[in-house]
DNA sequence: TCCCAGGCTCTCT
DNA sequence: AGAGAGCATGGG
């Protein structure tokens, strides 16, 4: 992609691919929303950034050379070119139609602990109220900045009880999430080791967490590890594929299963 | 009101 | 190993 640095503004020129709503309202981060002038704010890697479409460009404001470098261009994946896997899994018709009705959807690459901590919230929940419980988690105990609050770290949530985190309304999920914050802050669970590990050891690893089972474990594999061939199911994506696949999914799927099935997930979930 | 939500744990066969 | 109840909370 096409990246301009101007007044402060970084602007992503004639973006392939990319498209705000899809990527940012799509279900895989629950940190994002969109203004009633159409711009997208949020925090990840405790940074706050604004973002907009102009022209066909995309323009974030608020950030500079060295964060956009450093943390937003891995963020926003823009290495990956997704016009050669939307060109191979196209080969089934119905991921072709998936991916033709999410176009623009990217992976977010976000941290480890925040996509493990809210996919343990996602649990048995829906998105606007997992959204609720994780904007009040950050309110209540991450830090803040301008613009928001961060993302609390696994060391200060290690330190809650179940009690503390009545505020957030969190249900029968508090203490998963606080198992999940002692074995990330102890070291029993390394997420930046299990980013690299075998792809079963990790999940397997990550599943003798409290409260994480094989879903969230794909998720936290997919959304905060960068395992692109993790295919999470869900109700949704459960219902998908039998509805539309058979029960199974289509070969040529290959490794691109997070990808395909972020298209499905998109896909089922606005047409009935 | 009732059903359900980006599931998992626990218990009982 | 597999099935089923229960779980906190609240959106639609």
């Amino acid at each position: 992609m096409d990246i301009k640095f101007e007044n402060n503004k970084i602007y992503i020129k004639n973006p392939k691919n990319f498209d705000l709503a899809q990527t940012l309202d799509c279900g895989q981060a629950f940190r994002w929303s969109q203004n009633e002038n159409g711009v997208w704010s949020g925090i990840a890697f405790g940074k706050y950034i604004e973002l907009r479409e102009k022209d066909g460009d995309i323009i974030i404001s608020g950030s500079n050379q060295a964060d956009f470098k450093n943390i937003w261009a891995n963020y926003f994946d823009l290495s990956r070119n997704y016009a050669q896997i939307v060109k191979d899994v196209s080969v089934n018709e119905t991921v072709r139609k998936a991916a033709e009705f999410s176009h623009g959807i990217r992976l977010l690459n976000q941290e480890p602990w925040e996509a493990l901590c809210s996919f343990i919230i996602s649990q048995n929940n829906n998105i606007p109220r997992i959204k609720g419980i994780v904007e009040r988690l950050c309110e209540n105990f991450g830090e803040k900045i301008n613009g928001g609050y961060t993302f609390p770290s696994a060391e200060t949530v290690a330190k809650l009880t179940v009690d503390d985190l009545t505020v957030i309304r969190s249900g029968f999920r508090a203490k998963y999430i606080i198992d999940a914050a002692q074995k990330v802050t102890s070291g029993e669970i390394n997420l930046d080791v299990l980013k690299h590990a075998d792809y079963d050891a990790a999940r397997e690893k990550l599943m003798t967490i409290k409260g994480v089972g094989p879903k969230v474990a794909d998720c936290v594999l997919l959304y905060g590890l960068s395992r692109i061939e993790a295919f999470p199911r869900d109700v949704w994506i459960n219902r998908a594929l039998d509805n539309l696949f058979d029960g199974k999914i289509p070969d040529c799927v290959g490794n691109y299963g997070g990808i395909v099935q972020q298209y499905i997930f998109h896909y089922i979930r606005n047409n009935q």
